[in-house]
DNA sequence: AAGGTTTTGTCTACAAGGAAACAGAATTGA
DNA sequence: TCAATTCTGTTTCCTTGTAGACAAAACCTT
């Protein structure tokens, strides 16, 4: 089997250009590599990041909205709707309609859902120290702390 | 017409939890934003950022072959392929086979490209500036530079 | 009240991107 | 030389996510 991680072989160079110089490019790249070690560390485990990090949420915010997810992670609300299904299919959260409201959708994490993501954990934590394996841990959290100010999300994890 | 900027109405925060330290979260999240802002200054234009990159190493490396350009901007194969002909079938780039090698593709920007991607710049450079507003120019420099590291691109634009 | 507007989740298309198999060309190895 | 393997682009099918319209509920605004 020949060396296939080489982006060209042999000395030849890519210029990027004005790309490389673009931060939308950059994070476009960035999110994909990020990504693939993602599934090289836990597909297996037969979960994806939407569906990782929807759990995360509900399970730290229980009873929160099914939109209020969707709106806190980018996620259009059709395709939420179907997510929040299929996990409440698959038995890992509960939906309920609050009394208050009965257009709304509260989610829960169930027993089993709070068991499957204790599992996912591991993996979890394996795949973000990995990735970042090429940077200092300095410079991991400084590029994370930028993020977060791009995005305006506190370093608390909340959003303002 | 109502403020419909809140995540959140009211002062409502949402606990992002660990996710607020994963780095590949931060990564999608950014980017889902940062397409948001290309897609607010050039969008009429009729353009997606997809292209965009394409045109631009194209540009920036004539005669590159189609499956090199798919492989530096982490494009499928399959889906590079179906752009290339896209891109074709709009006069944008021209695609000839090389004598040496019969299976492959050699592309280059028509003066039809050209002129587009010259009539795209400014746009581009203004959501390139815009979209960077929340930071100082130090901290995007930074945020950037930090990127290249993660992917193994020199400063100078060419991947190693 | 009561009519119009907004919000919430959902459904039905549809578009974008990915996986797998393919054909022809190039390369390798006996 | 010639068979087996690898590489390149393409096609077909399928999964994932998106756009847009919808119904019901809540909220205004008189």
């Amino acid at each position: 089997m020949a060396e296939a991680l080489e982006t060209a072989p042999e000395g030849q160079t890519i210029r990027f250009g004005p790309l490389a110089e673009s931060l939308g490019f950059l994070l476009r790249l960035a999110q994909l590599r990020s990504f693939e070690d993602f599934f090289a560390n836990l597909a297996d485990k037969g979960v994806r990041p939407g569906e990782m990090s929807v759990m995360i949420v509900i399970q730290d915010n229980p009873g929160i909205r099914q939109g209020v997810v969707a709106r806190a992670l980018d996620i259009k609300r059709a395709h939420m709707a179907k997510m929040a299904r299929a996990l409440e299919d698959e038995g890992l959260i509960s939906r309920s309609v609050p009394q208050d409201d009965k257009r709304a959708m509260e989610l829960r994490m169930t027993k089993a859902g709070e068991a499957r993501l204790a599992t996912l954990r591991p993996a979890f934590e394996r795949h973000e120290a990995s990735h970042v394996s090429g940077l200092t841990t300095a410079e991991a959290e400084q590029l994370r702390s930028l993020l977060r100010k791009y995005l305006n999300i506190e370093d608390g994890g909340r959003i303002a």
